[in-house]
DNA sequence: CGGGGGCTTGATGAGACTCAAGAGCGGTGG
DNA sequence: CCACCGCTCTTGAGTCTCATCAAGCCCCCG
């Protein structure tokens, strides 16, 4: 089996003060959202802050996983791989996200830090423990997961049907909608990932990645500050080249 | 907007004698399964048994919804439509399976009866209502989509990784794993859906769907008894052109 | 027997992959 | 400070898979 080397999955614990629930970056959205303080103090006695570097691994394929846990910070990515060697990026994962797969002792997909990351980890016995009493994390987990579900029905048809423009736009909306921010001159956003990254998670080879964003920038769509820092002078320009879009039109 | 006629939507109330949850042939897997014999004569109450027609549309994407409903016999079919007419079937579902999309006031994709459908409907508010008290609802709704979140990404890896030739071999062992049986010489199933529309779910046009069929018949990997019917002579050898498994060779 | 839908098969071409080379960029150490 | 290295990224040339366009076949049904 090919697989790309990577760094050995090192992660600390981070020692005391531990960050408390109360002024959690992702309390509104994060699998503990519905909680109240009593069932936040539970949730404090099981809970540790992981820290990963970029690059490491944090579950692997086919490995048990003995956690699941919340995003804090950075990106996740989560791949599967055929045996021989191609991969498919199946899901990336942003602040207050959910990884871990709840249920399944197993884990489906590899899970890789893209960035700096920091999880907040539950055990996976005692987090299944507290689902059971807690109605507010199991629906807030259902919920989760349907937006996980829809989330990858959308990418089945980008998949399946969107040419490599069509892709290489949708991404870059998808980006800029998660972690932009508007500037004056329109949307400025960082990718979190390689080009080679990129092409795994549409489908495509790191070249036609590349090829295209050269295009895009020749036709004024996007534009570059650094390989990683992009501007999005027009949203709605940008929008009507990912296939989304009825309206190419400006009658 | 491109979009196929399909026959309208003709559900029909069946007539007394309602089908008795206790018998149900779904009963062990559907979203019911973990419900006690209280909780089932609750859910009696708000059910009904819905017929659709081959080709019926169930909901039209974008549309709302008023129900939620377990697939008692036939199979059904989601599918997104970009605007320009391309279509990308997101799933395909059996018996037990659950359709409607709890806690989506809105349907996120059409859903049709690829054959004649019979469906358990619940009115979706009531549905809602319930599922706030019942633990056992909840949970197994939260397993069914987790299950379907994991099928999603098993064919994100199918659409973006795999050759025509290993996605049809792909799509022919699934059929066969969910609805074929063993015979002599093999295994034997039915194709539910059309060429056509097996194009939609790989991805792929009905011509190139039909091209690897006819090579994989002159390969003697699978015979056909009618068009819709199939032989899978050799499992292991069908599967070795999947792609998902490692051994090609007979060392 | 004629019609229509679903399916098959062939010819052609476009779009994306593969292979290959080189440019940009950040880090490291002499 | 600069030279070198490694990695990512870009660009070019050639190839191949699959989409497109176009007939024609099969089979069921009236």
């Amino acid at each position: 089996m090919i697989r790309t080397q990577s760094s050995e999955a090192t992660p600390r614990i981070l020692k005391s003060p531990r960050p408390g629930c109360e002024n959690c970056a992702i309390r509104e959205r994060a699998v503990c959202a519905y909680c109240g303080p009593a069932e936040l103090t539970q949730l404090d006695k099981i809970k540790s802050y992981r820290h990963y570097d970029k690059g490491a691994e944090i579950v692997a394929e086919g490995e048990r996983s003995p956690f699941v846990a919340s995003i804090v910070t950075g990106v996740v990515s989560l791949s599967k791989t055929l045996p021989d060697g191609r991969r498919q990026m199946v899901g990336l994962q942003f602040p207050s996200d959910f990884v871990g797969g709840a249920f399944r002792s197993e884990a489906a997909y590899d899970a890789t830090a893209a960035s700096e990351v920091t999880l907040c980890q539950f055990d996976r016995a005692a987090f299944d423990t507290i689902m059971a009493q807690m109605q507010s994390i199991k629906t807030r987990l259902l919920e989760i997961t349907l937006d996980d579900l829809d989330a990858a029905r959308e990418w089945l048809t980008l998949l399946g049907q969107k040419n490599a423009r069509e892709k290489v736009c949708t991404f870059l909306l998808m980006i800029a909608r998660r972690s932009g921010r508007p500037e004056q001159d329109g949307m400025i956003a960082e990718l979190p990932i390689t080009r080679s990254e990129i092409g795994e998670y549409l489908g495509l080879t790191i070249e036609t990645v590349s090829r295209q964003l050269s295009k895009l920038k020749a036709a004024r769509l996007i534009d570059f500050q650094t390989t990683r820092r992009f501007v999005i002078p027009d949203i709605a320009a940008l929008a009507a080249e990912a296939g989304d879009t009825e309206d190419h039109s400006v009658l």
